[in-house]
This record gives structure tokens, sequence and C-alpha cells, in this order.
DNA sequence: TAGGCCATCTGGTCCT
DNA sequence: AGGACCAGATGGCCTA
């Protein structure tokens, strides 16, 4: 139910069609006429503006009509305008300001479209991701806050993801409906659309659930991060300790609780680097995911899962990691993860990262 | 119809 | 001067 783009372009259309524009034609993509701001105050929507240094006609004149009310009404002479003054608002000026808006306009709104792709793919490695019911931005960021969270509990406590504490966490602080979707695709395992969401990236065939290897934990090649909803796959989730029907239709007070509470209080670090991971890690450094069992690969799993996540999130953000990471002793355990993981085949994303 | 979510425009601030 | 980023404002769409 993604909804069509451009929904200010439908009124700029409108002001289009009502002949509103500028001449020159600088009011393109959903741009209002100077003189609709200056004359009515007012423009299309409804929008109030106010006027600092646009460059309305009505500017000029104002400042005209400023300069004149200097001369007392009675002739004498007023106090002087104190500091620098205001540049006059030529016709030149008016038109350099409207491009510059133009110009700052298609920029903003190509950064937001940027932005807004990094949060879709952030929505695609999400446990529970659908193209028909998208999550809303907030409860994205707020379910990978959650995911990342539990991955990191399941490394550090040896908790099973297969627990309902994970499934709490996955839930906490979201909204009733995510709740009840990520509890769904939790307890559904690979659903058609989890099957969907595999062949929307690496085509019908290839790898994932449905594709040839036929290994639930065998990933789609290159490409996205590997998906992480491997770990939501039947074996291991159809039988969740605990885990009855439809949870939260009956949320325990603290987790799950209807609306979108506040984030209340810090969680773990996203994903604690300490040498524990890696000393977990190597238990089982040759494991390979497609020979993965639980038992036997279970740390490497979940690390290899928490860290694709991990670098995923942080990717949209490359520039912050890159600080993030020389910042600390993080780049040798880093490197040391990265090391592990190599080891385990699973870390495509990490190698191009490197 | 109210409320949630969203896209866009805009002015301000900071930085190069 | 101009770009990046941010927050406020606004209207449109959708759903309960």
């Amino acid at each position: 139910m993604t909804k069509p783009f451009g929904k200010s372009g439908d009124v700029s259309e409108l002001v289009n069609s009502l002949g509103w524009l500028e001449e020159d034609g600088s009011s393109q993509d959903g741009e209002e006429s100077p003189e609709m701001r200056g004359r009515h105050g007012m423009t299309v929507g409804g929008r109030i503006r106010i006027c600092t240094e646009l460059g309305s006609e009505d500017m000029e004149e104002e400042e005209e009509e400023d300069e004149e009310e200097e001369i007392g009404p009675n002739g004498e002479k007023g106090p002087k305008r104190r500091g620098p003054k205001k540049k006059k608002m030529t016709k030149a000026r008016q038109e350099r300001f409207r491009a510059r808006r133009v110009k700052a306009n298609a920029r903003e709104r190509s950064r937001m479209h940027g932005l807004n792709d990094a949060l879709d793919n952030l929505r695609r490695v999400m446990p529970c991701y659908s193209k028909t019911q998208k999550l809303s931005k907030i409860e994205t960021l707020r379910l990978a806050r959650n995911y990342i969270w539990a991955l990191s509990e399941v490394l550090e406590s040896g908790q099973s993801p297969e627990s309902h504490g994970f499934v709490e966490m996955l839930c906490k602080g979201l909204s009733q409906p995510t709740s009840n979707l990520v509890a769904g695709c939790l307890q559904l395992g690979p659903s058609p659309m989890m099957l969907n969401k595999l062949e929307d990236k690496c085509g019908p065939g290839v790898g994932g659930v449905g594709g040839q290897t036929g290994h639930p934990l065998s990933y789609p090649s290159p490409g996205l991060p590997s998906p992480p909803y491997g770990s939501l796959e039947a074996s291991h989730l159809l039988h969740m300790k605990g885990f009855k029907g439809p949870v939260y239709d009956n949320p325990s007070p603290n987790e799950c609780s209807s609306g979108t509470p506040p984030y209340d209080g810090p969680l773990t670090p996203p994903l604690s680097i300490s040498g524990n991971f890696a000393l977990k890690q190597e238990a089982s450094p040759h494991e390979s995911e497609r020979n993965y069992t639980p038992h036997s690969g279970h740390h490497a799993h979940y690390l290899s899962k928490a860290m694709h996540l991990f670098i995923f999130v942080f990717n949209i953000y490359f520039d912050n990691v890159l600080s993030f990471l020389y910042s600390s002793q993080h780049i040798f355990l880093f490197h040391r993860l990265l090391g592990l993981l190599s080891n385990t085949g699973s870390c495509t994303v990490f190698k191009l990262f490197i």
C-alpha cells in the first residue's frame, strides 16, 4: 500500500492549471510564485508565509515604505535605522533568490529520497518485510534497534532466539500492529510473504528458502546483506518455547503495549563489541552456514546475523561508521570479527566493506 | 472524522 | 556564495 510519490507535485499541477506560475517558469516542481506569497500572504494550500528576505515585490515596496517612515509624519526626521542597510530586492536579485530556492528544494527532495531509500533497505532486512505492508519510518527504526539488541543478547547471554524473550525484545516499544506483524512472521516461519521477499531479492529459484540449495539457511547471492530472516526459519521458530498463539493480542504489561510508547531507557548497546564474541565464535571457526546446525554453529550463526545487520545499519551512515571504527579499540575487534566471520563464509557484505 | 504517516517547502544555521 | 542538514509548517492520503 505504497503511496504515490510527489503529492505536493499534485498541488503544483493544480497551481499550474490555474495559471499561477511565474512567467519565467521558475516555479516548477511545486514552487509557489512570489506573487502568490506576497499579495495574498497565504498560498494555495493556505500556508502562511512570513516574509523575511523573500523576493516579493511587496518586500521591496515595504522597504521603501520603511525608508519613508523614517521621515516622520510631520516632516521631522526619525531615528536612523542601525545596522547594515538592507540590500534592495531588485528584480535580478529576486530571480537569483528564487532560482536558489528552487535548487535548494530539489536538493532537499533528493536528500530525503536518499534517506527514504536507505530506510527501505533497512526494511528489507527486518524480520518482517512486506512490500504491501510497509513498516512506518519510526517503526522500522524501532524494530531495527530491537533486532540488533535481541541478537546481541543472544550472543552475550546465550539466550535462545527461540525463546519468548527474544520475541519480546523484538517487539519492545513497537505499536500493536507492528508487534502483531512481527509475532505473526515469527510464528509462521517462512510464509509466502517471506518467500516473495527472497524472490524479490535474488530472483525465483535462487538460493533462499525456496531456492535450489534447499537449505533453509543458504542465503541468496550477494547484494544486500545476507537476509537475517534465516533465523526465522520454521525449524527455529515454529517451536518457540512458551510462544503461544498471537501473543500480542494479550501483551504483558511491559511488552508490546498498545500505541507507540517512548523509548524507555537505555538498551544494551546494539552490539557489544567485546572479546567474548570472538571467543564464543572461535568454538567453530570453520563452520559454514551451509552446514549450519543449531547446536554446533549456534554462536557463529547468530554472530554473523548480528554483524550483518549491524554493518548494514551502519552502512546507511557510512561516514559515521568510519569515525566510529577508527575512534577506539573497535577497529581491532572489528577486524578480528571479520576474520572469524570470513571463516564462516557468511560475511559477503563484510568483505565488500573492507 | 480524527489521527497517523508522509512528502514537500521553507528559513535558519553551520560549514567550506 | 552555496551546499548540507535540520526542524517547523502544511496539506494529502489512508484507516479505524
